[in-house]
DNA sequence: ATGACTGCACTCTGCAGA
């Protein structure tokens, strides 16, 4: 099972390099986070075109989380359970089978900025991850194979940040959201990523301004995290870094976790 | 060089993103 998370920044204005992406690279099951679009302005007839199978979670202007599957969906839960968003479309799952028997629970999270860290803004960030959290404890007492993929926006530690002083006030990388994340891998969930490389300067994402990309200023913000049963079967990592320096790019880019 | 962008909407300016 290939399994992909991708924040598209638009899913209409990314249409094209999106159905590239399905064709090319065929993932079994992709998550897509910023679709900006409500579910009746979601492109659902070129994506089911390109053999996938579709949930979301849309909202006009901002938000917006999918699920792509080229298996089955069994089963799906809109929003996170125990966690009032407030109108925010911030997290969608379902249960995919592969058609051979076997199930997988995967999870597309656009998890909260933050910025500014003064502001209400940083309180949301925090209850949001404290409300994943708890629902990640409850999963993992299902012993399932499952996967939470998403923009956690965290930078976990210095080496996933170009330039740690530049970012230490940020949100993304305050001690608090760093704290949270550790708290939710620590329930016993596998940053897939971390499984398979110790290396600095692995990003995710590099800011539209001020020559980021260029300059090779990323950060790592776009994570698969794996139950045990997942993390079992993990036998590849893939940041598709490419896909940064196409026309029009998402600020992201795709990141692949191969289970055997 | 403390610069530099992109997407969206009640659009031609302001907000959000990270």
């Amino acid at each position: 099972m290939r399994i992909a998370t991708w924040n598209v920044n638009s899913v209409r204005q990314r249409l094209a390099p999106l159905l590239a992406f399905l064709k090319e690279t065929a993932p079994d099951v992709l998550c897509l986070q910023e679709l900006k679009c409500e579910e009746g302005a979601f492109p659902r007839l070129e994506v089911e075109d390109a053999g996938y199978n579709v949930v979301l979670h849309g909202q006009k202007t901002f938000n917006g989380v999918a699920i792509l599957s080229r298996h089955p969906i069994e089963e799906t839960i809109v929003g996170l359970p125990g966690f009032d968003g407030e109108g925010q479309s911030r997290y969608i799952e379902a249960v995919v089978s592969d058609g051979a028997g076997e199930i997988l629970r995967v999870a597309s999270i656009y998890a909260p900025n933050g910025n500014p860290p003064e502001t209400p803004k940083y309180a949301y960030k925090l209850a949001f991850m404290a409300a994943l959290t708890e629902h990640a404890r409850a999963l993992l007492r299902l012993e399932e194979t499952t996967v939470l993929a998403g923009d956690y926006n965290i930078i976990p530690e210095d080496r996933d940040v170009h330039d740690p002083a530049a970012w230490a006030g940020d949100a993304l990388f305050l001690p608090q959201s760093r704290a949270a994340w550790r708290r939710l891998t620590n329930l016993g969930y596998t940053d897939a990523l971390r499984a398979v490389s110790d290396a600095a300067g692995l990003y995710t994402f590099w800011d539209y301004q001020a020559g980021a990309w260029q300059k090779n200023k990323g950060i790592r913000i776009d994570h698969l995290l794996l139950s045990p049963q997942a993390a079992d079967r993990l036998s590849r990592v893939e940041i598709v870094k490419a896909a940064r320096a196409g026309e029009k790019p998402s600020d992201h880019v795709p990141v692949f976790a191969d289970l055997a």
